[in-house]
DNA sequence: ATGTGC
């Protein structure tokens, strides 16, 4: 995915030949890196031709692509582009100081989109595919598909069983043995047709809404109560209550509990794929805000994404329904309070006086008196949290500790045995996972929280103890 | 994030 890696024919030559930043410009890149065998001077030559003279190479075996991006660019006019406000207005940021450049640079351009009431950035925000991850942004009668995310629905559900510590602490084969038992993970994983769950979100009437969204439910039905990959997780953890919380019910204790971290696999994902792309025919941006392009509240377009949205939001949160019920119907375990928050997606809010569409992407609601679940990594704890409803964060918080390292960074630099180390010195027991989700890819989860000590209270803390995640390639054992 | 690509 990095593609400015020791590329023989780099973005300023490119320009120099004329080419400017758009699709056909990466499309240039690609082929010239692709080509390097051919050289430096005969690409550029031939890279030159193909601006030059689009239509001569629509059959070529290696520029028919860049030269129908070229003729395709070529027929819009400037003023086909709905134009980007000159200075986009301020907006909050936590933590400042750990937040990479990228994310800032990707805010400040959705700060410039015409329907943009405000902004904010989290303090675990990094750069994503149009607005950043840990990014919220508040618009006007719209909505961005890519303001929501890949993962619609993406959430934290957390069961609190009426189970002791030293139950657990002297049954744990018996929890791990259901942890695997219980939940499905890895990319394209779903249950088999004999092991499918049941739930009334297959019954939802969202499902006929157009032929697109109705060819999804047999696969959305095969991977109910299924993980996923990469971050995802299901993990069984001590929460700690140093104060009894009346109105989750729950004492001062210490308590056994159900931590997943799950969205709505492949359904949410096609769904964003397919609105993503129409948004971006619909609403033409200029080069470096395409990944905003946004479908009015009032559309056919947006209204259909609005629903769409919807669906996979109560998918992903059926998903971990299935999980938590499976998992407390094995283990017997009486629940005693659940909380439940979903952080990849968009919401009608008040903010300021006015009706806006609120963008989290990766970020938890902390209005005020909110709950949301803030988790730290596999050996750092997680925070059950109360929103203080903080307006300059257009209330939200952080949706957890945010990467420290990339994955393809964490694989190089740590090794098996650091990992096995850490996961031992914090008692953890991990099912799955590589090294790109070891703990020491995270930040600090407490300064991530002393970060945001305006928009959300602690009210109990998660410490994880058995976690299990998407097997890798890397692993070694 | 996702079972499949510029």
């Amino acid at each position: 995915m990095n593609t400015s890696t020791n590329y023989l024919i780099n973005s300023e030559e490119l320009m120099s030949l004329g080419y400017t930043p758009g699709r056909a410009f990466g499309i240039a890149l690609r082929v010239a890196h692709k080509h390097e065998h051919l050289g430096k001077e005969v690409l550029l030559a031939q890279l030159a031709d193909v601006l030059a003279t689009p239509e001569a190479y629509l059959t070529d075996a290696v520029c028919s692509k860049l030269a129908a991006a070229l003729i395709d660019e070529a027929s819009i006019p400037e003023d086909a582009y709905i134009p980007l406000r000159d200075a986009g207005a301020d907006y909050a940021i936590y933590g400042e100081s750990h937040i990479e450049a990228g994310a800032r640079t990707q805010m400040a351009v959705a700060m410039q989109l015409p329907v943009t009431v405000a902004g904010a950035l989290m303090p675990d925000a990094h750069q994503g595919y149009g607005l950043p991850i840990g990014g919220v942004l508040a618009v006007e009668n719209a909505v961005i598909p890519y303001g929501v995310g890949v993962d619609i629905g993406c959430r934290m559900a957390l069961s609190i069983y009426d189970i002791p510590k030293a139950f657990f602490e002297t049954n744990q084969a018996q929890f791990k043995r259901e942890l695997i038992a219980q939940t499905r993970f890895g990319a394209g994983h779903g249950f088999k047709p004999d092991e499918r769950a049941d739930h009334a979100v297959l019954t939802d009437a969202a499902f006929g809404m157009n032929p697109f969204v109705a060819d999804l439910k047999d696969k959305a039905w095969a991977q109910l109560g299924t993980s996923g990959g990469g971050n995802h997780f299901v993990e069984f953890g001590i929460i700690e209550f140093a104060e009894g919380d009346p109105a989750l019910g729950v004492p001062a204790g210490t308590y056994v509990a159900l931590l997943s971290h799950s969205g709505s696999r492949g359904l949410g994902a096609t769904l964003a794929g397919h609105y993503t792309k129409l948004a971006k025919e619909l609403c033409r941006l200029p080069y470096e805000a395409q990944n905003l392009a946004y479908l009015g509240l009032d559309s056919e377009a947006g209204q259909e994404y609005w629903q769409a949205m919807t669906l996979a939001g109560d998918y992903a949160s059926a998903n971990h329904e299935v999980i938590h019920r499976k998992m407390a119907a094995a283990l017997g375990a009486e629940v005693l309070a659940k909380v439940e928050n979903h952080h990849n997606f968009a919401w009608k809010e008040q903010w300021n006086g006015q009706e806006v569409i609120v963008h989290r992407k990766g970020a938890t609601p902390a209005g005020k008196d909110v709950l949301g679940i803030i988790p730290g990594s596999m050996t750092a704890p997680g925070f059950l949290v109360r929103g203080k409803g903080e307006t300059a964060s257009i209330n939200s918080a952080s949706h957890g500790a945010g990467r420290q390292m990339s994955r393809t960074q964490a694989i190089k630099t740590i090794s098996h045995e650091t990992m096995r180390a850490q996961l031992k010195q914090h008692g953890v027991t991990l099912v799955g996972a590589g090294l790109d989700e070891a703990p020491m890819a995270y930040k600090d989860i407490h300064t991530v929280m002393a970060a945001q000590t305006d928009l959300v209270a602690v009210l109990a803390t998660f410490t994880p103890r058995l976690v299990r995640m998407a097997d890798d390639g890397s692993r070694e054992d």
